[in-house]
DNA sequence: ACCTGAACACCGTTCAAGT
DNA sequence: ACCTGAACACCGTTCAAGT
């Protein structure tokens, strides 16, 4: 247990002091910390207690906390199950994009770390592959592909961050909403559709599908492969 | 200076110890902060300092950190000019959605506090006012107008949050990135695309284009209008 | 090579007391 | 009514020293 099998160079390493804990420890309890209690929960200080070591002792196998929660990422998709997809290319892009939403709001402070910009785990890339792949299929040039599923994941990723902000809210019971209450009647001159939106704002944001916004963006985004397809197939 | 004016009682406050710190003081040192480091340097034992109270002096003007937040938005989208807009719904419509991510790509802190959720500044209202105004006026319902803003802003914000991780990883030298790196040539087989990609990863983000891309969002969420607007104009 | 201990420079917030 | 002082319960990270 004292030692680790180095990949490649073939030898176990006797020198120096052994080693008392492991990274994969160090990320396995800062993994079941954010299940528990979530990512704001995780501090390099808890980890280190729960591993039982000192804080500074984690410094040892990885650079900062950042690197932490990225390594935390790691392997989490292969945890659900990759679904069975469509023929159609148009279809397939689709259920992949509205699966991506899927897994993601069951991990919501995924979010947090996906927001901080690095691909990471080996086992999600089949999800660009195949919107990307589809894409081409569809008539888009490679560039264009990767664009539009930038554009795709972008949509994903705000509806999930408002989606967490709103069920944040909804269990606070002390906050006080801002808009709609400020609206004022003057304001209803200048600002027609938001009045008349007001009264049922809280619900409309239920009644909101990501399936269906999706679709109509899915949709927007290929109709330039449709258009060019035959006139200019490479990037 | 020791008093303040109580819109809708007329009188002027007299009783109880005189104020030292106004609630305005306060949201203002918060944005110079803000703005001259970063909404990470802002705490509130750093505001009470530079407003010339204690920590606690802050609690009697904002319920908590995120208050204070909150308000120190109000007021931003009044500093940038309002767009002259073309005439054409479809048009404004895009239009204002690109001036959205523009003004924002100026101001990335407020990101953050827009994650909070709650909409607080009046003066930015016009936006979705717009949006949603002109998406009506291309045939789609109010709900579905609705609904089209959002996912506008989904796409917005998305960019906005990935554009600024991709500046702040450029800004650190010591970032060793995962991908592509850590792409392998059996990944080729199963992920043809991605490998593809990867020699050009970094450039092809300078190369994505949010007014392209947002014109085949705003088109694909449009069409549903187009198809339907004379069969069933009401939502 | 790996880990500890002490320290630095911070946080947000509560609570009781003062003016 | 407004503000202070002290305290509680934390942070991430550096640095020098120990085994």
């Amino acid at each position: 247990m004292t030692d680790k099998g180095q990949a490649g160079s073939g030898r176990k390493r006797t020198v120096g002091r052994p080693r008392r804990i492991e990274a994969q420890q160090i990320v396995d309890v800062a993994r079941r910390i954010i299940r528990e209690e979530g990512v704001e929960a995780v501090s390099m200080r808890r980890v280190a207690k729960e591993v039982g070591a000192t804080p500074m002792a984690l410094y040892h196998h990885v650079r900062d906390k950042d690197e932490l929660l990225l390594l935390t990422l790691q392997g989490m998709a292969a945890t659900f199950p990759r679904p069975a997809l469509p023929a159609d290319p148009r279809d397939r892009l689709l259920t992949t994009a509205v699966h991506m939403h899927t897994i993601l709001s069951e991990v919501p402070w995924v979010l947090d770390v996906l927001s901080l910009g690095d691909l990471t785990d080996k086992e999600a890339l089949w999800m660009p592959e195949e919107i990307i792949g589809s894409a081409i299929a569809c008539g888009l040039t490679p560039t264009q592909a990767l664009h539009a599923y930038r554009t795709i994941w972008y949509v994903v990723y705000g509806a999930l961050v408002f989606q967490r902000a709103d069920a944040r809210r909804a269990a606070d019971p002390e906050r006080r909403p801002f808009f709609p209450t400020f609206l004022t009647e003057e304001d209803a001159v200048a600002l027609p559709r938001m009045t008349e939106m007001a009264a049922n704002w809280q619900e409309s944001k239920g009644r909101y599908d990501i399936a269906e916004q999706l679709e109509a963006v899915v949709d927007g985004l290929l109709r330039k492969g449709r258009r060019h397809a035959s006139q200019s197939p490479n990037s």
